[in-house]
DNA sequence: ATTAGCACTCTCGGCCATAGAGTGCTAACA
DNA sequence: TGTTAGCACTCTATGGCCGAGAGTGCTAAT
């Protein structure tokens, strides 16, 4: 029940599989418990710990066909059961009973966002700090953007010297900055427009002619603007190609150390290999065919995730934002062995808490 | 001849200490031999290594001399020498040689950042990213901001339906922007200003009276601006407000698996804390102090630290940007066993180069 | 279908012995 | 007097061994 996309390429699938009303809660039983220790757990442990009315010799032959079916896995022959991923799978898709997130940790975290007038970057940084708190994990957000920069508005600053900064707002809010270079300082002077005043009129005439307008629209439109106005075009151009291309370098990230603490990856060498991924972009595109399939939480456990470096991580995270305008993604990672049942509702209520917050959509103050 | 700033209360000094010839040599060795292997070093492969021509029994009475001294350590009776958190400190000051950066590093560096256009957050980002790489340490970098921030420039910008942007421009460069929140909207919609024109004579009133004010300037003359545009003006001052407040949640750090990668933190509960403490805002109070003590590239090594969970690690770092407008800072973080020779200069030339960066001061291409 | 019983397997911790690295000391030496 | 060779000593690291304990899988009984 957890996730809409079950039946893609890389989720591998449990559908197929059957479970008699027995092994569901055996199998259930050791993700819970094995969520919680980290320890592998035997037949013995398990009766005790869950009041199954069962001798532990049952709850072994469960054991035995659950690993058969592939949904357990066995350290070594005398050791405890440890889910698969593929047992992880399952649990997810049809064992756990997923709650939405508790009215108290709803009423919390919207507190936390109501608290300050923050900036969108606070926001983003505020949602990815949540996200890990509440999770215990480490948390991922990106901004939402659009995936077309689009022209809204542009201002131009007379800073120190000979430092003009050129402000551009985007189509979906976002505001990117850049101070003049030389060349186009150098044009500016030669026309003699580098006073505020000019600035400002140079601005106007964009700010007439480009809204609505993406990139290639805006170089097309360039030798029509005149010397001045062209050439500070061809800046904003080129700003638009770079926001076009990106959305991957602006990756907030929080948690880290909440991973860390995890037996798991005690010796740090596991580790290591997925921050370097969560650093760098590749990951980030591990996502995006995630973000067609639309709405809703996805969840990728260990081997299901095509980079090598995440075999022993999951994640689990939700797009926000609006397809056409702007689109983000949020999510935690943390190791197979996380809290499903706790890491789902959260994702989810914090995307679309993140969905509310750009299309500003709570009109009222409604509090939950 | 590292470090100006060596005789402060939070560096230890080690200026007392007067060493012979021999120790001199012998401390070095020991240095740079335990930062290569991390493996605590005897007298017998010291002089293998480094071609002493004396006995390794000779080589043994300094190190005694050295130990007594406190400049060395003994992890147990019969392993070898490790420098202490002193011993690195003197090689630091007196017995490292230290040469300017490599000037094809150098080039390299430079070539990075005249590579393409970018915005000032980049900048940082790229900052952080080369001194991680060419230091093989974790980073830091935080943006040069203002004490005070001071206005200088204003944009309201209409998005969708009845959102607003306030796009502050600040005297020291950096832009800020904010969403209008909703009473501020409001109170918009009831003078009829909610139109892209009438945002634009509002700015036009705030770009005229505010330039160059704090916010409690901004604050004391919001009643003057009359109704609208007071309104807004109080929006101005809160994110004033809030620009003095920071410099301290937009940390820039990288590499922080380089240093997962290093033994003394191969269980990874050590590097743990320091995390924690990189993440939150303590630990660049730390480093204020030394803000004040101006130019130059300041090492913390070890215990030397106050804070306690940064007693295994080392810092290096400098101060960039000019004390009066615009001050950020920048380092690196490792293991106290790490190549301050390396270190040392390359956050130097980083401190120049990001200086280079914020006053445009290379007026001619002068690639060197 | 479930369970009790039992033999079997494997890990983990402790223990011991050994090898090796390195020290500190002392006595000889230049 | 500073340097060196030699030597006894100490401590760690490694590997082998053993026993305890946990857990399984199988079988026979219910």
């Amino acid at each position: 029940m957890a996730d809409e996309g079950n039946q893609s390429a890389q989720e591998a699938s449990a559908g197929r599989i059957r479970l008699t009303e027995r092994q569901q809660s055996v199998l259930s039983a050791v993700v819970e418990d094995y969520v919680l220790t980290a320890v592998p757990v035997g037949s013995k442990s398990l009766v005790d710990r869950h009041r199954l009315d069962v001798s532990s010799a049952t709850v072994r032959s469960a054991m035995a066909e659950l690993e058969a079916l592939g949904l357990l896995t066995h350290p070594h022959t005398s050791a405890g059961r440890v889910p698969s991923d593929l047992g992880y799978r399952l649990y997810v898709e049809s064992l756990m009973r997923e709650a939405a997130l508790d009215r108290v940790d709803q009423l919390m975290i919207r507190h936390q966002f109501a608290q300050v007038q923050l900036t969108s970057n606070e926001w983003l940084r505020l949602a990815a700090s949540i996200l890990a708190a509440s999770t215990s994990s480490a948390s991922v957000v990106t901004p939402a953007r659009s995936r077309r920069a689009k022209f809204s508005h542009v201002q131009l600053v007379e800073l120190a010297d000979r430092n003009r900064l050129c402000v551009l707002v985007l189509g979906d809010g976002n505001v990117n900055q850049r101070r003049l270079d030389r060349t186009t300082i150098d044009r500016l002077a030669a026309e003699n427009a580098l006073a505020q005043e000019d600035l400002d009129v140079v601005a106007a005439t964009l700010n007439a002619e480009l809204p609505g307008l993406v990139a290639p629209q805006v170089r097309r439109k360039i030798a029509r603007l005149g010397p001045v106005a062209g050439h500070v075009a061809e800046v904003v151009a080129q700003m638009l190609e770079e926001a076009d291309g990106v959305g991957i370098e602006e990756v907030f990230t929080d948690g880290i150390s909440n991973v860390l603490q995890q037996p798991e990856f005690a010796q740090s060498a596991k580790l290591r290999s997925v921050l370097e991924v969560l650093r760098r972009s590749d990951f980030l595109e591990q996502l995006l065919p995630v973000l067609s399939r639309g709405q809703g939480v996805h969840v990728i456990i260990g081997h299901e995730n095509s980079i090598d470096a995440m075999h022993e991580v999951s994640l689990v995270f939700a797009p926000y934002g609006e397809p056409d305008t702007a689109l983000g993604v949020l999510g935690v990672l943390g190791p197979t062995r996380m809290s499903y049942p706790r890491a789902i509702p959260t994702v989810r209520y914090l995307a679309t808490l993140m969905n509310e917050l750009i299309t500003e959509t709570h009109y009222g103050e409604t509090h939950d």
